[in-house]
DNA sequence: ATCCCGAGGG
DNA sequence: CCCTCTGGAT
């Protein structure tokens, strides 16, 4: 199930990548794909980015969550590329999350989507899906819950498991209402029975 | 612990 | 109406 996972979020470059994840805070990646074309069609690298106003880079992300945190912090992390990093994306966890606005499930994502390296993002879906499934603690914490599911999977299968516990926690052990409430199928998961979760 | 913060779904 | 969305900074 779920063949090929990679992120929903567009992309053309590991700049644009940094853009969109740092974006997607509490935000759905739909909402962010829907402005990054035009963001980038203005704004395609760090240099151009770190001299765009930012008022300009509101009004083009306004329909996305917390847009004003995101894009003060859009311009800091374009001219901190720029300026501290040869223009570069920095290949680092400890680089990564000195720009503004890049924590550690946002670095993560850009290890392992723009470099390879092998990381588990916990994010909302992530920590919801494990949770429930009885993987992880109902008190763990996130860094608790990434270190837990780095124990238990494999290290050549972070960067999939990652997506699969995503994609099923969008299209099925939803939030709100999960299908398994109603599937003939699933008679172990505790969401059927604990109130809780309903 | 709190704030940020619009769109979409139920 | 209320809840959730690939969180991070204070």
């Amino acid at each position: 199930m779920y063949p090929n996972p990679k992120t929903m979020l567009y992309h053309e470059s590991p700049f644009q990548l940094v853009i969109a994840v740092l974006m997607s805070a509490q935000t759905t990646d739909v909402g962010v794909n829907k402005v990054t074309p035009a963001l980038f069609a203005a704004y395609p690298d760090a240099n151009a980015m770190a001299e765009a106003d930012v008022a300009d880079l509101e009004d083009k992300i306004k329909t996305i969550g917390l847009y004003r945190n995101k894009a003060k912090n859009m311009k800091k992390t374009a001219i901190m590329i720029r300026d501290e990093f040869g223009g570069q994306v920095p290949n680092t966890r400890e680089e990564l999350e000195k720009l503004p606005g890049v924590g550690r499930k946002t670095a993560n994502v850009v290890l392992s989507e723009a470099f390879g390296v092998p990381t588990i993002a916990v994010d909302t879906h992530v920590e919801r899906v494990t949770k429930r499934m009885g993987i992880v603690p109902p008190n763990a914490s996130v860094r608790e819950t990434e270190e837990i599911l780095m124990a238990r999977i494999p290290e050549n299968r972070w960067r999939d498991a990652h997506h699969q516990f995503i994609y099923f926690g969008r299209e099925y052990c939803t939030a709100r209402n999960p299908k398994c409430r109603k599937d003939p199928r699933i008679d172990f998961c505790e969401c059927r029975v604990l109130p809780q979760y309903g």
